[in-house]
DNA sequence: ATGAAAGCGCTAACAT
DNA sequence: ATGTTAGCGCTTTCAT
């Protein structure tokens, strides 16, 4: 910088005023100071530039699981609602066993960002609140109470899907289920209510976040003569895992069985077998996150906030009536 | 810092070694910082300690497509490559239109990594080269002259994919391309090559790194009567598009055409129908890009790194004999 | 509009 | 093994 100041023949304060873009400047001396940069191959070190600052100009991205597009979309929308607002995006990443969330959120707090944005966290709501002390968390996809949460209705979203297969005429429905932790136990609690409510009983698998895990943990339930006729997924991707299953025994959805996932993610349109979904709009959820967490970034005294917004249930290839219901 | 070091009742220094992990403090003092670190809900600031120690601890990642799973291969083969070397990861993402490489790069350069490792740049070899000026690039999944590059060699792979489908008996085969730029034009190259040396005449359709836009593109040439009896796709996702192009027209493949795709992303294998394609082994790319970044780290001097691996061809179900070759 | 000077929270070299 | 001190490259008052 000291260079650039030399170069351009004015002072490091001016060089520092014409990077950052503020006032006090004027354009013809700006154009100076660009060139000289220029010249120099000179980019600002935005190290120095935070510590000086003690800014809160960057913000963190926690993002589970890069495999699962779900992600990739909250991200899309995060980048669109932080473009133009002069912040700067730093990025974490997990990992769907979990053990990496703690590691992720450090290293963003140790790179001082002024808030959080934390879509797929695994960890208990009391860690996080812990790690609420340190910075802002802004938790998305997943109601955190005591931290600003941007979510979708999973509730909602799971009983609109088991109502959607009742009505199909199923009554034997088994729920594919994630892990039961804090923060998504939702939609399995969808299921169970609607199931209740109809005077069925409500079958639960238990089984994890990965494709062919799920397939596996679905396998014997398939292979029982007296099975299912609908499986409902607690996502896309171990829907996928569901009908790898499915096709591996020579069965057909919806003819033989019908799937439904959760997510509305680009694994839920394979080609030919497009399959019924629940939209969270996740791309919105990671736009009114950002919107939400740079709001928070200038009124660090506002209240708690606590937002769902209503998915919807998108009737694709893979639901239809149970096989001997006509 | 300064509480901290009060707090266990010892110098800054002291603190500062400790959570260095270097030597020069006794097991039991190191013990009483780390409790009083706790206490006092003490991170160190990485930003002061980077800016300190102008130091090369951050390794950039460049990444083009956070919704291609070739990119999340990439990532957690890098990741596991880099972690346990003490370095820490910077996260950038670009997009598919190519517009955001420079800002991306950029971003990069601000927080001065001491070296960026790059996934799926678009940008022009010239346009690199004079951001290596800056800091050491190494690509990945592409070559790029004057850099080091780690890779897959993919004139080889599309020229066993080519060979593939003549061996089959296709003579009427169509390369559904990517754009054209520099560092993607080897795919296109191994088929034309194997075309024209088998007597054949390379067909060629551009298109660009989307499904969608990819299922627009056939679309043409599956409407024709006398169309192609097996498409080359440039990758898994245009493959996808390829393949829901063939499932609207009530097709399927490899019964009436034939598909191949191109980097064994888990975009290839859909439920039922698994996709012939071509394994670039993306972890492997990531993590030896990974380890060759850190050596270029301690040794800036070495010769530039220029490292192809072999493609493995995958023949699942969607290739087979042409529909009238028998 | 421009310049001077203090300091952000650390690291690193040196001294003890 | 522990303490002291001078920066790292910026931003930010405060003068001018």
């Amino acid at each position: 910088m000291e260079d650039v100041a030399r170069e351009a023949g004015v002072s490091r304060a001016l060089v520092s005023i014409a990077f950052r873009g503020v006032s006090g400047v004027s354009d013809e001396t700006r154009e100076h100071i660009f060139a000289a940069a220029q010249r120099l191959n000179y980019q600002p070190n935005r190290i120095a530039s935070l510590l000086a600052s003690k800014s809160t100009s960057s913000i963190g991205v926690f993002l589970l699981d890069l495999h699962n597009d779900l992600f990739a979309d909250v991200h899309d929308g995060i980048r669109k609602a932080i473009a133009g607002s002069g912040k700067h995006m730093v990025l974490s990443v997990g990992s769907v066993e979990g053990e990496l969330d703690a590691t992720a959120l450090n290293a963003l707090i140790q790179s001082r960002v002024g808030i959080i944005i934390a879509a797929g966290l695994l960890l208990p709501d009391e860690d996080l609140l812990k790690f609420s002390r340190s910075v802002p968390i802004l938790s998305t996809a997943r109601r955190v109470p005591g931290l600003d949460s941007v979510y979708s209705d999973n509730l909602s979203g799971a009983q609109a899907a088991t109502r959607h297969l009742l009505n199909l005429g199923h009554r034997r429905v088994v729920f594919l289920a994630n892990p039961q932790t804090d923060g998504y136990l939702e939609r399995q609690k969808g299921f169970v209510t609607v199931m209740k409510e109809a005077g069925l009983t409500p079958e639960i698998q238990p089984s994890a976040y990965s494709r062919t895990q799920a397939a596996r943990d679905i396998g014997p339930l398939l292979d029982h003569p007296d099975r299912p006729t609908a499986i409902f997924a607690h996502n896309d991707q171990s829907a996928l895992g569901v009908l790898d299953a499915i096709a591996a025994r020579g069965m057909r959805a919806p003819s033989d069985i019908s799937v439904v996932g959760y997510d509305n993610t680009s694994a839920s349109t394979p080609p030919g077998i497009a399959l019924t979904t629940v939209d969270i709009h996740a791309q919105d959820l990671g736009r009114t996150a950002a919107e939400k967490a740079l709001q928070r970034l200038t009124d660090p005294g506002a209240p708690i906030i606590d937002l769902a917004s209503e998915p919807t249930l998108i009737v694709r290839g893979t639901t239809g009536p149970p096989p001997h219901a006509s």
